[in-house]
DNA sequence: AACTATTGATAAAC
DNA sequence: TGTTTATCAATAGTT
């Protein structure tokens, strides 16, 4: 269709390619929005130039990607896999990962044992009692704890008792004092030391590495 | 072109449709074909038709991924993100229960259990306990199993080692009998009845259910 | 980019 | 679905 027919082979005159080109770009970009609106199909057309330049249509109300997907059905190919290979492999790796432990899992908690050879139970039972053993260690472990901090209080709580009975019985002196001979200065100015070397507050010591 | 001139509109009747989509198919794909040899162009061209059939046409010695890559380039648009982000949201949400899974079988093993509340203990030592009942209630029964075939296998035993001396000393008697008594027919045919309806297989009840 | 002679595509009919 | 044919559309070569 022109002045002369031409033979289908690459246009080696630079000039004249880039023409024809622009001309025939136009006419199927045509050619696909008619198809699209006379026969109601789905076009998706990518044209790129030799130099490059990129020129596209889509058909209305339609994105690519779901051309593309429906391309990925039809036709069975691999359009994204490859470009998603890394991240598929990762999560085929992870999910294998993640059943074989769910599996160990209901092992453990006694589920789908009936399936199991009996030499295969025996490692299970081993960890189970190693597992019973540690927690019951560590649950022990804490008794101790809080036996000894309420040793600790216990003891806190006797001396402080006797410091108070202690100043009860100084008050009481004092006052007897005072009423016998008069008001003395030194008297209340000196405070006789404790027995030991004791800190009022209440000590609970390692109390806070079991919150 | 054709016998008259047609308004560019959805075709209405659906056999004129079809036909015209059918011829107008095959003509932008032979110009997509035309411009990649003139012009060495490169075209992507995917078309669905209005009841689903598909037909592509993709330059030669390109991959439509290819194709779809400098799209992907050139057009900026999001081609993979969509599908790269769902991978990615699943990845994330597996890796996650992967995590959660790790943790709880480190602590049935006694494992990282120094940092649990003594509270946090009490649902392990509990799922330690079950698991252990079950795996011990699995191991007995699979014990009685075998005491069950081994009381079996004694009993089978007893009832050959009877048999077989029995008729030793059934084989005994006619020699006795042929050296007294010279050779008897009647004798020699006659076979006298079990004590009980013996099965000379040994049996070995359900242990094929224990493979 | 515009023009036009010519080829190519295709609508309608079979 | 394929072929034919009259007509319209695309475009090669020219300006």
């Amino acid at each position: 269709m022109g002045r002369g027919k031409i033979e289908i082979k690459r246009i080696e005159n630079s000039t004249n390619r880039q023409v024809t080109y622009s001309k025939r770009r136009g006419g199927i970009l045509k050619k696909a929005k008619e198809i699209t609106v006379l026969c109601d199909a789905q076009v998706s057309l990518v044209i790129f130039s030799s130099t490059g330049k990129m020129s596209e249509y889509c058909s209305p109300s339609t994105e690519l990607v779901n051309i593309l997907d429906r391309y990925h059905k039809s036709a069975g190919k691999k359009l994204w896999d490859a470009k998603h290979e890394h991240l598929s492999n990762e999560l085929e790796r992870i999910k294998k990962e993640n059943d074989s432990m769910h599996i160990k899992l209901r092992h453990l908690k006694g589920e789908d044992i009936t399936s199991l050879h009996p030499k295969e139970l025996i490692p299970i039972e081993e960890a189970l009692e190693n597992g019973l053993a540690c927690v019951r260690s560590r649950q022990m472990q804490y008794l101790k704890m809080l036996k000894k901090n309420e040793r600790s209080l216990e003891e806190d709580n006797r001396r402080l008792s006797y410091i108070l009975q202690h100043q009860q019985q100084l008050a009481m002196d004092v006052n007897v004092r005072e009423m016998d001979h008069g008001y003395h200065q030194r008297e209340r100015e000196y405070h006789p030391q404790m027995p030991f070397g004791f800190r009022v507050q209440p000590i609970q010591p390692n109390l806070h590495q079991n919150k």
